[in-house]
DNA sequence: CTCCGGTTACTGGTCCGACCAGTGGACTAG
DNA sequence: CTAGTCCACTGGTCGGACCAGTAACCGGAG
């Protein structure tokens, strides 16, 4: 046996494939900006020498991916997206959709990033943004007297800040898009529990202890509460043959 | 001002996406399971009531969401396709190719996921997969003898046969992912590096040195000593002005 | 009988031309 | 200068056509 040139298997390219490739790759290269538009389905016709069928097509797919977005009637084209998460977050709904990924993966996931990006950001964090953390504690606490969906979003802003104290965008988006689909997957039961307001309580309790350890720079031991904090909010909705994997997380 | 009923914004819905939305429906039911064939394209346009344009654009979406996979020629139809995060690995790598993430945030990245990976894997490991990852050591040394390419694959391994035992298929996509990056933006430059050799052999005794951790059960130790590890691999490649954040996660 | 090769019905990929309901800018009447 | 109309153009959908490819079927050679 002789082992020759390296051949992989081939399979046959289709042109929208080829027209998607180009889009995405003037994206990438910055010759595409979002806010920028597409010519018009004629004029692409034109210019990828193509028909109509085959770049519409193309542009099916960017759409689907969150690439552009056409408006029938816009006479300025198909328009480019600015990035977001939700083709990230639809994907990994639909992989949760079918037990794929389980809430104990999910929340897993969360407790390890939020943790990290706190323990991040208890050493870079400026007197300013511990500022800013003081005052969305405050928000956090007039939401409760809101309703539950105030206090999630201003919930999310806590994390969104720290997120962004730690410096790591990839850290934001993940734990945007995991929040996100966790949330789907449980906010009506947990809004629903007769201790709705209980619930929020405490862990606000608990947001206020991990500020406390960022301020005094113990990143350890605020990565710690908040994994334990999110164990304690999220962890009963867990069956009980995934929880080791949690726990895990919340030992040294 | 009087608040009403919520309104929402409401957009023209497309026939083709009424017709993803049936098929992903019947996925998520049951109806439809992978290795089935969907109906040929004309069977769907009778199927559906539409034209065979808005029956393939509707295919092409599928496809681009890994969900279908149409094959020119095949009289059995478009196959559904078993469940892969292929579809999420893909919107991840979108996401780095247009976020403009920096080295520093694809590292730090790695540097948590691998390490909570670790943490967790070295509680929940069982004796047997303890034995597989002693394996993944020797194959690790045995590549060193061979080239750059082979220790970087056994290197891959043996992170997710990590990310196999910490239970959590997020995690182990991330890494996935997140690695395959991070290796496109420098693996020249280590390979070319005059002292490769000895960078792998040093790499090889600290991927020992957690498996020793791992088995003991001290999963902080272990968990730190990766992403010292992954550190002393990577760190010299970021540039100074970023390096903050990559020690906050090295120091405890 | 088995096995091989060609025929053939059907597949998906692409193209073309057409029609429609909308959009938004230009243009006009006030 | 404003308010209303108009119209060129947009994307969404349709139907028909052609092509290269696939795989099952079928018939003849062994």
């Amino acid at each position: 046996m002789t082992t020759g040139p390296k051949f992989s298997p081939v399979q046959p390219v289709r042109a929208y494939e080829r027209i998607v490739e180009q889009v995405e790759d003037a994206l990438a290269s910055g010759d595409l900006v979002p806010g920028q538009r597409l010519p018009s389905e004629r004029e692409l016709v034109a210019q990828f020498a193509v028909s109509r069928s085959t770049v519409r097509e193309a542009l099916r797919v960017l759409e689907s991916n969150g690439v552009v977005r056409s408006r029938p009637g816009d006479p300025n084209g198909p328009e480019i997206l600015p990035f977001s998460q939700s083709a990230l977050r639809k994907q990994m709904v639909r992989l949760a959709r079918v037990d794929e990924l389980t809430l104990s993966e999910l929340i897993g996931f969360r407790m390890i990033m939020d943790g990290a990006a706190i323990q991040v950001a208890s050493r870079l964090r400026t007197p300013e943004e511990l500022d800013e953390l003081e005052e969305t504690l405050v928000a956090m606490r007039a939401a409760i007297d809101v309703d539950f969906d105030a206090f999630s979003q201003a919930d999310l802003a806590f994390h969104e800040l720290i997120a962004r104290i730690s410096r790591n965008s990839l850290i934001q988006t993940c734990n945007e898009v995991v929040r996100g689909v966790v949330l789907s997957l449980i906010s009506d039961k947990i809004s629903h529990a007769p201790n709705s307001r209980a619930l929020m309580l405490e862990s606000l309790h608990h947001h206020a202890d991990v500020v406390d350890a960022i301020r005094t720079g113990n990143g350890h031991a605020a990565a710690r509460l908040a994994r334990q904090n999110m164990y304690d909010y999220y962890g009963g909705y867990v069956p009980d043959s995934e929880q080791e994997t949690l726990r895990a997380l919340v030992e040294d």
